[in-house]
DNA sequence: GTACACCTTGACGTAACGAGAATGTCAACC
DNA sequence: GGTTGACATTCTCGTTACGTCAAGGTGTAC
């Protein structure tokens, strides 16, 4: 079976550029040049591509996986013995860093969710000791105690910051959204900063947004008349305005 | 407490390149310039700097940390999201290829032989491949592409498992849909029925579910030509069915 | 014959700095 | 007062592993 450029990229899932730049650097040499100088590799090539992927897989660097390929003692079987011991270690450090984000989204949805401080203080105080775990060390002995307890009642304060910051948002939409109705172009920068405040202020209750959503949700408020009402309330025709700039904004607008 | 550009290195150990980078991308910026043109920081930038630095060890781009550190705090949540399932994603590529590890070993062997494109396993993301190759006939003829390549985006995060319970609700949806719209009755039992299930099949796009969306992504169904005509290919109006069916079952009606 | 997907070789762009050059500043020592 | 040496500054180029055009040749199907 030979293969050109986009077949190999394709079975190997790499770019054609990446395949170009492999034999550019002498990562990978097609097995021969076709009369129109096309780059034909054959089964010897899918082989050893397999090989260098594996390789780039556990991080090294292809200056790296050309020593070791071209190296004497390069034992495939070994080789790969050792890749999966490697591989294993490093989904190791991989859930250790899943663990770390989770944990942190996990302070995170606490802080959100918690309309009622003293509900979750133990949470809170738990968030403060891991902060204090992972840096209380090393900040403590450079700056001294103060610093850290200032710092600490930083975080407990953060909830009704977020609150602030998200009811701001909503205020900052409807105040664009003036400006922007006043230059009639729903096309124009400033409907589109709007577009783009409502969409942040809308990922604060969607996990994930989509524009599909964020279009349907924009058509909502002008058929339905209680958000209409809303969105009205400073100028007539400001939902249907905001609802265009979104359209335009999500590229929804036929 | 002031620093100059070398000590606030020394003290969070990074390079003094990398304090002037980070000034040059607006990502930490002193908090003031003496005279002689000196960087100088203070303690709102060792904090700030620590943050950075926690993200950084998160493996988040700094264009990321920008972003996260940038808006108000919610934004953080999300960035963050994305990014464990970015994490996610990859250890999922990394259990295939430990499979994929043994089973070259295994071939090696002699013991069983390998195909070419199983080679590769692992390398690529391959549930989206799996996906395509299964369902892509099928999807793409029902949903047209642009709409596929926009959800295969949310599925990469999901198992086979997930994929496929999506595709039966979905097609659940179809069918109790036709049945509803034979009892002529939006408000009906089949009605409702196939709204619950829409929002099933939603839930796992959407992390927070809002009846609100859910009613306007309906109301998109039936302004959106592309998806009337897939609501709409069994029998004329199946959107509008739908739309007024889900209004009902989100209260949403007037 | 012409449309169109494929191939080629440049050449520039990217992230997150490292390295080095040319030059200015500060504090200490002779 | 002059020199030394450790600091600081800006500027520019180099790095890795490609992505992304651009300009043009090739293969094949209608």
């Amino acid at each position: 079976m030979e293969y050109t450029v986009q077949k190999l990229g394709y079975l190997a899932g790499v770019s054609t550029r990446t395949l170009r730049y492999y034999d550019e650097i002498g990562l990978l040499k097609p097995a021969r040049i076709n009369s129109s100088g096309y780059r034909i590799y054959g089964q010897a090539e899918v082989d050893r591509l397999q090989q260098i992927l594996f390789y780039r897989e556990l991080g090294v660097s292809l200056d790296g996986i050309m020593d070791i390929m071209a190296g004497p003692s390069f034992n495939n079987d070994l080789a790969l013995r050792e890749h999966r011991e490697k591989l294993l270690e490093k989904r190791k450090q991989l859930d250790q860093l899943i663990a770390n984000v989770e944990k942190t989204l996990a302070h995170h949805e606490g802080k959100i969710t918690m309309a009622n401080a003293e509900k979750f203080e133990g949470f809170k105080q738990q968030l403060i000791e891991d902060n204090e775990q992972q840096y209380g060390k090393e900040i403590r002995a450079k700056y001294g105690d103060e610093r850290i307890d200032k710092s600490n009642s930083k975080l407990k304060g953060m909830t009704e910051e977020q609150a602030k910051a998200i009811e701001k948002l909503g205020a900052q939409v409807l105040e664009t959204l003036s400006a922007a109705y006043a230059t009639g172009d729903p096309a124009g920068e400033l409907a589109q900063k709007t577009a783009d405040l409502h969409r942040q202020w809308l990922r604060f209750y969607w996990d994930y947004y989509t524009k599909e959503a964020h279009a349907g949700v924009a058509q909502m408020y002008v058929d339905d008349e209680r958000f209409a009402a809303y969105y009205d309330k400073q100028q007539a025709g400001g939902a249907v305005f905001l609802r265009d700039a979104v359209l335009i904004y999500t590229g929804m607008a036929t």
